[in-house]
DNA sequence: CTGTTAGCGCGTTCAC
DNA sequence: GTGAACGCGCTAACAG
């Protein structure tokens, strides 16, 4: 490999010294240059290759610019976008996203901190936080800037850049009742997650709030947003016997498995019962059937929880007291397709009777 | 944020030079220092949260154990196993990967190595060249490792992992002739990408060899591995009318929009025509029907190609001279799914008579 | 406007 | 076995 031109190699070429180079190099400080030396400066590291030498910058300067970015699995289809935002937004201001994944372990969490640290990342952005983690609560001591995304922390001290999860529900069970359906089930996420609770406490509040049946066992939870857990919640559910007609799931792999299950006992979706998921995640409207569910702007999360991420970093180098952490919530919108319909006739007769 | 513990401050608080620490704490010198020195020394660093600054030993010994990590779209569910693999073997030398996507621009693709370069990455892997691109012909020609995974360039200099498309498309072949399919229809993928122009001529060649009908009009090329193309494929095939009762996808996304517009002409699969994807990508198995493909490991190809890349660079430092180019074939299988079905006695034993 | 000087944190020669 | 000195490539303060 050629041995990599540094700013001395232009300075020589040039014979100038290094520092008007560094100078006519950086948009900055090319003001103090003679126009036609930095156009000269500027034409000879072209042609030489130059390239800036990142170490010896962050060395220098104590800044990388570099950002982390945690997910639980970039494999799991909700991830990928979530990361394409957060390196769209921070390519356009010459920062690079390293991403890691944790696999929801604690132990895998705090390791990949650590190497990310010793990188010198600037912030995090953490897609991949429990409710009351104690790896971010740790690092935000340390002053560490960090943004939540799609999740949050219980901490509000820590920024964040979610979704509007109760409206996200409340649409869909106002969409259920309009279709006549009264005895809903609920397949929850994991509760140590904030997406899972306030999913799971939103669909609560609007079960009662709606006059919908309320009965505990209707609502079973997943140890994880797998199609997996969504298959055996659907089983444990049909296993209870309690009669439902439409089945909230509080994603869209979760759904997916239960609509596998469905089918293993020969129930079919929508006829037999109405599934609904949440993310409106890719080919969500390519399955069989095609998913009614919320579409979160996932993309657009991670885009903005890079921005306000790169906004607390400029902050920060201005004042010495920090800003109270800003709180970003995204709107949801509704995707109704083939995997709900109406109750028959019959039954929505019998639906009002009773209420 | 708390001031970073440098070296100099475990060496102050013990008393002892930089130097000591730093050997104590480097496995390869710490025969060089009393044992119990060293102890102290760790135990130090330990107490005080040292972390051996990445950018001062970058710049120290021109090593950043960085490697880029190159792909079309990460937002693509091929690439997130793909990386996946690679970032996890990558972990285990104690090297991170920095993941860029290029969107397939050139444009894009040379600002991305531009910065990667500037990062000092020792090495790339490329997920998404093209069959000659001229941004790895260049690095190629600067000496920067490489490694292609999934795709090839045609320049056998270059190192690769990739899959044995001839094989998969030979079964996928295979299968359907043996459910009675004699008049087989091909969306094609971009010829331009070494996967699509190795799976299209292995489609053509064994066709032959099977004693399939060989007719140019079965077959319409996509411009890019997507569900849309596959829609638009699809509908083309289908005005071309002429008759055929499978249909052979380069891809799942191909297959997936495909089997959508034959759907919307009020055909249904496999029943009207049976259907074939490539890749086995995730929910694959969920679709409807779900797809007939070609298994193909992803995530052990990320994980290969980070290993090989690896000897590569742990190879260059030792001898001078560079061994040639490695390229691994991995093995594909075949799952047989619900999109593809024997033809109907009766068309059999047309086909038959025919042949 | 440009050159000089210093030092970021570390590994690696040398001496001792 | 340990300390001293140097320099990787760069930016920033200070001179001129």
């Amino acid at each position: 490999m050629r041995k990599r031109v540094t700013l001395k190699d232009v300075a020589a070429a040039l014979g100038v010294h290094v520092s008007t180079v560094s100078r006519a190099l950086d948009p900055k400080t090319r003001h103090l240059i003679t126009p036609e030396v930095a156009e000269q400066v500027v034409a000879a590291s072209e042609r030489l290759g130059y390239r800036p030498n990142a170490a010896a910058y962050s060395l220098k300067t104590n800044r990388t610019r570099t950002i982390g970015v945690i997910v639980p699995d970039i494999t799991n289809p909700v991830f990928p976008p979530i990361f394409r935002g957060a390196d769209d937004a921070l390519m356009r201001h010459s920062y690079i996203a390293i991403l890691g994944n944790t696999d929801s372990s604690l132990r895998r969490e705090a390791a990949i901190v650590d190497t990310l640290l010793a990188r010198g990342v600037e912030g995090l952005i953490m897609a991949s936080v429990t409710a009351n983690d104690s790896v971010v609560g740790r690092l935000a001591q340390e002053g560490l800037p960090m943004v939540t995304v799609n999740r949050r922390v219980d901490d509000a001290g820590i920024a964040s850049v979610a979704h509007d999860e109760r409206e996200g529900v409340r649409r869909i069970l106002t969409h259920l009742a309009s279709l006549g359906h009264r005895r809903i089930a609920a397949i929850a996420g994991p509760q140590d997650l904030s997406t899972g609770r306030s999913r799971h406490q939103a669909f609560l509040e609007y079960r009662a709030a709606m006059g919908l049946a309320e009965d505990d066992g209707l609502v079973v939870f997943a140890g994880g947003f797998t199609d997996a857990e969504g298959e055996r919640c659907a089983e444990e559910l049909l296993a209870r016997d309690r009669g439902f007609t439409a089945l909230v799931c509080a994603n869209d792999l979760l759904a997916i498995g239960a609509i596998a299950a469905l089918r293993r006992r020969r129930l079919s979706c929508p006829e037999d019962v109405s599934v609904t998921g949440y993310n409106d995640m890719p080919l969500a409207d390519r399955l069989f059937p095609p998913l009614t569910t919320i579409r979160v702007e996932q993309y657009r999360a991670g885009h903005a929880a890079a921005d306000l991420l790169i906004e607390m970093l400029a902050e920060r180098s201005g004042s010495a007291e920090p800003a109270p952490a800003r709180h970003i919530v995204l709107p949801v919108e509704m995707v109704i397709r083939g995997s709900t319909q109406a109750l028959p006739a019959v039954s929505v007769a019998r639906g009002r009777a009773k209420a």
